[in-house]
Formats: structure tokens, sequence, C-alpha cells
DNA sequence: TTTGAAGTGGAAGTCGAATTCCGCTTCCGG
DNA sequence: CCGGAAGCGGAATTCGACTTCCACTTCAAA
């Protein structure tokens, strides 16, 4: 969680000496109910898939719908703070993926960790496809990270060498459905990392 | 289209002398109108998604929505109606598959050929997800033929053998929420033959 | 401890989409 | 060609979310 703004982050009128900058944080207990809300709705929305109401998110939480919407303006906006989680945890598991010396066995990593992950929160990944993928910077920081695990396993000849990122990003999205209907992760994992291997490999 | 109980196909009492059996066929146009909507309620599911509006699709077919309603009690109806269609279809394909002397190539003939058809039309086939998948008789016609489709292939070695009918359809699932995204579905059926196929072919 | 800004709950308002209703129109058997 | 059952359109209603509002409570700085 880094980029999204909190509310009560800007304006309002400075009361102590201190000129600009950090405008006066949130207040503590109101933070506690922020960070509630978000665990309820996480929760809520992978049992109940994203038609569950605000209403029950709310109530899940313990709280009234109105502190709801003090923290989230819109249904929308909640959803998007969740994907921003997501994604924020994805760029970094993509990272240790980087890390690792055999570009190969990062991408098996990788794609493994992934439908692991997915499966511990099918419903809840399964949603943030109805966001706008309009170009947001965010998706396109993992998307950099993506690009360079794929071009990694590709000149190590792990992977065919027509594989887009946009067409591996879809992929993903078809595992999620995928997980959502069953858990067996492991097993569509593996056929992943089989079905996208070069092809005719042992002629 | 086989099983759905059509409007007017019950109840009434008989004016002419025979007995029992038709209850009076479909006034002729009424019979083209409805032909209209469920042309256009495919069209327009399949280009926008499941939220389109009732009044469209009624629009779209040059009818009222009361007329609509006569037709389909409910929005989920109609959405069944198509589904029991796209199901019938799948059924004639598996058959087809099932005619081919050889189990491997009638296997990845399948799994092309659906890819294909969800290609041309992906939002349709991404929207039965939604339906209630009580265990309909529909759905069990369509999971024995799948069943043998299976059978055949894994005793022919083309498929691996840990893989169970129920595995395949959310694999399916998978497929289709994939192609919703990117239309690239020689891809991703190649992907998917080679992923499925036993592992560790080549020792 | 006081004080008022910040935060809270949940009833009430809003709004969009599904569904119903009903007077009018169109078929079609006699 | 007539009568009336079957069908039609689309305005009006219903319904179920989301979102707003505001009197009341709680925190925390002085």
């Amino acid at each position: 969680m880094t980029t999204t703004a909190d509310p009560h982050t800007t304006g309002g009128k400075m009361l102590s000496p201190v000129l600009a900058g950090a405008p006066r944080p949130m207040r503590g207990d109101a933070a506690r109910n922020r960070a509630r809300v978000l665990d309820a709705a996480r929760a809520a929305f992978s049992e109940d898939g994203a038609d569950v109401q605000m209403e029950q998110i709310a109530r899940r939480a313990g709280v009234g719908v109105g502190t709801l919407y003090r923290n989230f303006p819109t249904k929308q906006a909640l959803i998007a703070e969740l994907a921003q989680r997501w994604i924020d945890e994805r760029v970094e598991i993509a990272d240790e993926a980087l890390a690792m010396p055999d570009p190969a066995g990062a991408f098996g990593w990788f794609v493994r960790r992934t439908a692991e992950d997915m499966a511990s929160d099918a419903g809840l990944c399964h949603l943030f496809s109805d966001l706008p993928d309009n170009g947001c910077p965010i998706e396109s920081i993992l998307g950099e990270r993506t690009e360079r695990l794929l071009a990694r396993a590709r000149d190590a000849g792990a992977i065919r060498d027509d594989l887009s990122v946009s067409d591996f990003q879809a992929i993903l999205g078809g595992l999620s459905a995928a997980i959502a209907r069953t858990e067996k992760w492991e097993l569509f994992a593996e056929m992943l990392i089989t079905g996208l291997r070069a092809p005719a490999p042992c002629p």
C-alpha cells in the first residue's frame, strides 16, 4: 500500500506552527477502524464474490456504513484499495523471483506461488478484472517486473518465445478463474509451466 | 434446445376435438419474435457482458420489454436458455470428437474447437459461470461426454491420468476467462493440450 | 478537565434496472 | 370477413443496492 491516497491526508488548515507537510495524522481509533474495514472487505469479497453489500462488510467489520464510507467514498474505491494491496504483494513476489539465479526455476516458482496465493483468495483476485484497466501506473510497475521475468525465462529457453506479457497476464486471469472453481492450484500451475515450455523440446 | 420449457407449452383448455397432447402451438409471429429476442440477447451479452439491460436487448430485437418478458419471465431465465443452447452445441461437438478414431487427436480437436467457439462468443460463455451450477441434468449429459472423451485420451496415454472431469471443466472455465481478455485462442489451446500431456514424456 | 474537532452509526434518500400491467393491435379458425 | 384469443409496447411500479446526512459520541491537545 503505497500509492493510493488516504482520506484526511490532504486539505484542512494548519493549526500547529509547523508550516506545511504532514497534515495531521488520522486519529488512532479511526486508523484501527479503517484497517478492520479493509480486512472485513477482503474476507467478505473472497467468500461471497463482488456482490457483497456494503452493509454486510460494515457489519462484519463491526462498524456502521457511515464509517465505511468515510474511509472509502465508493465501493469501487474499496475494491481498488484491495487490488492495490494485491498488486503490491505481487510486485514483491516478482522481485523475489528476479533475485533468483536460475531464470527457468524463478519463472516456475513465480507461477506456482501466484497460483497458491490465488487459491487462498480466489474470489478476491478474480474480482479485480472488473477494475478500470486504464493504463494506471500501478499495473505498469508490475508489468515491468513480469516483462523481465518472462524475458529471462525466454532467453534461457525455458518458455516459448511467442508469449507476450499481455498474453501471460490473460493466462493468469484464466488461472484465477480456474482456481475459483476448484482449488487444485498445484495441478493448474504444473499444467501452465509445462504448457508454456518451448514447443518440441524432445525430437 | 430440448429440455427447457417454452411458455404456452402447457395449460389452457383444449378447444379442438383433439383430447390431449400438443397444447396449441405458438402463434407464428410470436415464435418469430422469440427467436429474434434470443438472437439479440446472444449478441448483446457477448458484446457488452452480463450487465446489458433488458430494455436494450428488447430494443435490439425490435420488440418491447413486455414481449421479452412474455417469453422469458426473468433475465436469469433468458441467460439460462442461452446457456442451454451453448451446452447442446457442446454436446454435439463432443459427439463428433467421440466419433473420431484417434483418441489423442480427438481430444486435441475438441479443445481447439472449444477455444475457437469461445473466442467467437467470449463474453457469452464467460457469463454462464454465474448460473446456478446445481447438478442440473443438462450439465451431466455434457459431463458424461466429457468423461468418455477424457477416458479415451487417458487410456491412449495422451493426457496425465490425474485429470478429473471437474478439473477439466474448471480449466475450460479458465480458458474462457483468458480468451475474454485476448483472443489468442490458438495459443491458449496449444498451451492446454501440451500442458495436459502426461508428465515426463521424454526421459 | 475541558473543549471542539474528528469520528461514528444507522435511518432515510436516491437512483438505476428489473418486472408488472393493461389498453391496443394482430393473427387465424370458422 | 368476424370475433376473440393471443400477443404487443412501453409507461409505471417495485425493489434492492449504494450513498448521504446529521445528531450524537469519542479522542486527545492544552
